[in-house]
DNA sequence: GAACATTCTATTTTT
DNA sequence: TAGAATGTTC
């Protein structure tokens, strides 16, 4: 925001002016945030030394893009009095400063992980589950993360104290998405509402939340009625140009309703005819077309997520821009990439290919051995890190099978059955790695369990002899023909990867699912629907051959 | 007990 | 949608 911009029309100037709740109401792009951030200048100008101003919002996403907003607009002394914060960060800071009041001990966080350890050891349902967590609260001061919010209500409905130390330290309380409140964080921001101001940002249209428990519909009325605000509605005003038509035209799309297409966006239909190249190509074609196009107007490196709708779509994306493409008119260069996909899972599925390696130097009964014990690993994982009885109940199926092939009887499981007609069919390595990864990746099918592991490894990167994985496999190939303790020298490569690939930069192109990439930002966004059916686009273009590729900028 | 078929439900959040 | 829970059939 430069000064000229400072030109407030009448409602900005009343928002500035009010002093007292605030309740401003308006979409994406409408400046809220910026009007917002004046105004928690102008406050800031008139507080005591020790007192701040505090900014909730949701996730760390939006705490970024909240402080990297404010880089520009204040300065660093007010900045530093300016406090952006995650509700959870917030109440978690509550919970162990003043725990010892609601239990009598000091309030102790479960992290997530630790909350999944305990859960999978614990066993009774959902609601014998919550009361334990209430349990572990009371009794021990150990909160889990959904008990947090409350918890923090409560200390500061329940104590004065606790109250007027907060509201003395954040006369102003500014609470952002404010339509995804939940009861229990709208009743902590309740409590300070008594002696601290409070701004309440919300845009009706956004509630993404909406589904979770404890967040109604009517959270925005209720907040009228106790706060009595004075509202403001900025929805009708869209300060920021080049959303210009974006939004209206991803409702209608989103609604299968025609509407004419805002020059930010273009359709790519292809072809579905034999010997057309491949959707994934165009994806491809247009990642590398909108980089380019980006990268002259912002003049450095954009960032862009390629979204595609199933994530069978994501791996084989994945794959052809990993390579080089060629179509009739152009060459298509590798793309540097992250998958955003859960690489623990992948890893674990890797395993139960690298066992697969193994298979020429062994003999029946150990190579079956090895590799149904990496299925049961894959599971275990997959039932320790979210705690699905699905997978515990894999991880029994395999192992009953395990038992079997001991004993020399015959496995039940499909995905044994499946395994040994792979392994009597005979598995011919070549001492290429990737070629004989791949090999060694297609003798996983037959079960559903087969195609989950066949579909999680596609997603751990392989495709280049330089990449870690074929190092690692080179120097495992034996001359009779197969690879010698691969499960367990891909097992360290993989670790060693995940390690390395946590301080990495940050690389500009990211690939998901589209359900992973909602309420995060990129400069361009590149959307594959690679299936028969368009569900994202009108039906006004062709329906059979409805294959397309989209590229928006947002 | 295993496989297949059908119904349901989540989607954020921290050191 | 996808992933998991629940139900049905062999």
């Amino acid at each position: 925001m430069n000064p000229s911009d400072l030109q407030l029309d009448d409602k900005r100037q009343a928002i500035l002016d009010s002093t007292g709740h605030l309740l401003i109401e308006g979409g994406p792009g409408c400046g809220k945030t910026t009007i917002v951030l004046l105004k928690a200048l102008k406050a800031i100008e008139g507080l005591k030394d020790e007192q701040r101003v505090l900014f909730l919002s949701f996730s760390r996403a939006t705490v970024r893009q909240i402080t990297d907003r404010m880089q520009g607009v204040l300065t660093r002394s007010v900045r530093a009095r300016l406090e952006v914060q995650t509700f959870h960060a917030f109440f978690l800071e509550l919970v162990r400063s003043h725990g010892r009041l609601l239990a009598g001990h000091p309030g102790a966080f479960i992290t997530p992980d630790r909350e999944r350890e305990i859960r999978a050891e614990f066993d009774g349902d959902k609601k014998a589950w919550s009361a334990e967590c209430r349990r572990m609260a009371l009794e021990e001061g150990r909160y889990v993360f959904d008990l947090l919010a409350g918890s923090a209500a409560q200390l500061l409905e329940g104590s004065r104290a606790v109250r007027d130390l907060y509201s003395s330290i954040y006369p102003m309380v500014i609470a952002d998405e404010f339509q995804d409140t939940s009861t229990d964080q709208w009743q902590a921001v309740r409590a300070l509402s008594g002696t601290s101001t409070v701004i309440c940002l919300a845009d009706p249209d956004q509630r993404i939340f909406g589904h979770l428990p404890g967040v109604d519909e009517e959270r925005i009325d209720h907040a009228i009625a106790h706060l009595q605000p004075d509202c403001f509605d900025l929805s009708a005003d869209n300060h920021r140009s080049s959303e210009g038509g974006l939004l209206s035209y991803a409702n209608a799309v989103l609604h299968h309703r025609p509407h004419p297409r805002p020059e930010r966006v273009t359709v790519m239909p292809y072809s579905l005819l034999w010997g057309a190249p491949p959707c994934e190509v165009h994806a491809h074609q247009a990642l590398l077309a909108l980089q380019a196009k980006l990268e002259d107007e912002l003049g450095r490196e954009p960032t862009i997520a390629v979204l595609a709708t199933t994530n069978r779509l994501v791996a084989s994306i994945s794959e052809t821009i990993s390579e080089r493409n060629e179509t009739a008119r152009y060459v298509l260069e590798p793309v540097e990439h992250i998958l955003h996909w859960d690489p623990e899972l992948a890893a674990s599925a890797g395993y139960v290919v690298a066992s697969v390696l193994e298979w020429p130097g062994l003999d029946r009964l150990e190579a079956l051995t090895r590799t149904l014990k990496a299925v049961a690993d894959y599971y275990r994982t997959k039932f320790t890190q979210r705690g699905a009885k699905n997978a515990r109940d894999a991880v029994t199926k395999v192992e009953r099978s395990l038992g079997q092939l001991r004993e020399g009887k015959p496995m039940q499981a499909k995905t044994a059955k499946a395994l040994s007609v792979a392994y009597d069919a005979g598995l011919k390595l070549a001492g290429q790695p990737v070629a004989d990864w791949r090999e060694s990746r297609s003798r996983l099918s037959g079960s559903a369990e087969l195609d989950e592991l066949f579909m999680q490894v596609r997603m751990l990167r392989m495709l280049h002899a330089t990449d870690l994985l074929s190092l690692t496999l080179a120097q495992a190939w034996s001359p009779d023909g197969s690879y010698r303790d691969a499960a367990a020298q891909v097992r360290r490569a993989l670790a060693d990867d995940q390690l390395a690939q946590a301080d990495e930069d940050p690389v500009a192109v990211s690939l998901m699912n589209m359900h992973r990439s909602k309420g995060k930002e990129f400069d361009g966004v590149v959307i594959v629907e690679g299936n028969r059916h368009s569900r994202l686009l009108d039906a006004t273009w062709d329906d059979d051959a409805s294959r397309r590729t989209v590229g928006c900028c947002a």
